[in-house]
DNA sequence: CTTGACTTTGTCCTTGGGTCAAAGTTTTAG
DNA sequence: CTAAAACTTTGACCCAAGGACAAAGTCAAG
């Protein structure tokens, strides 16, 4: 089948079908004699997989080596755990930094209603100043 | 004083400062006879406003947003309440997305660590693949 | 045979800079 | 004074992960 059916089949769009094979991520496509790529049943299920892999927020890199470790018939679920522990930390370290900074702006925010309310409106608002 | 003391000044790199002004975030440099740009005390100010800006997350355009104000001697506690509350509600969605992307990896985690305490180490993984 | 739908490659755009190159300038050390 | 080191200039290309658009070729249906 052509890019636009296996895009279809695999719920993404041809542009991501095609970025992902000149990442590496699927077998380069073959080929019909004029320049059309044709992909295989196979290449759907990879597209599938990468989608999945997406929604859990994996980047194309990380997918590409968990692909990489199946095509080397390598690919066990202890170095998959390793994969999502190792993003599980990540997310908990980004979700840390945004409490932290939601607490920031909050404080900006309370200090510019404060301001606000004491009638300085009309001044230069040093919230940002403040706050760092 | 030369871009790279006003950066240092304000705790910056030189390529940002150059990339700060001309996104219009600062405004044009003047220059030495010889194509230097001179920047102010003012021009620290505005760096070090910029770059704690920044540290509460919010986008150049937004900051350029506030200095254009702050320039027209427009900015009002009120519209930086108004910026900032648009910025914190956006911050909430973001971090619900990850939340409910965190269960999603601790599911797909759970499944490997049961997947391989059956002994199926070997097999390919489809930890991903039942996520979706 | 023509029209429309599809595909190809290519380019530019996004965010916020990092990195490198070639060339000119300034400063510092000897 | 001069040579080297440090700094600055512009420009170009790079990252993620595609989106949008263009020009040109191809395929299928009427």
């Amino acid at each position: 089948m052509k890019v636009g059916q296996a895009a279809d089949a695999a719920g993404v769009t041809p542009k991501a079908v095609r970025l992902w094979e000149s990442k590496g991520l699927l077998p380069p496509a073959g080929r019909t004699s004029t320049g059309y790529r044709i992909f295989t049943d196979e290449d759907v299920r990879i597209l599938r997989f990468i989608r999945q892999a997406k929604a859990l927020d994996l980047s194309l890199e990380e997918i590409g080596d968990v692909l990489d470790l199946q095509r080397h018939g390598a690919v066990t679920c202890g170095k998959v755990t390793a994969l999502l522990d190792a993003h599980i930390e990540r997310l908990d370290r980004t979700m840390t930094d945004l409490k932290r900074l939601r607490r920031t702006l909050d404080r900006a925010r309370k200090t510019a209603r404060d301001t606000r309310a004491r009638g300085q409106e009309a001044v230069v608002c040093h919230i940002i100043e403040n706050t760092g």
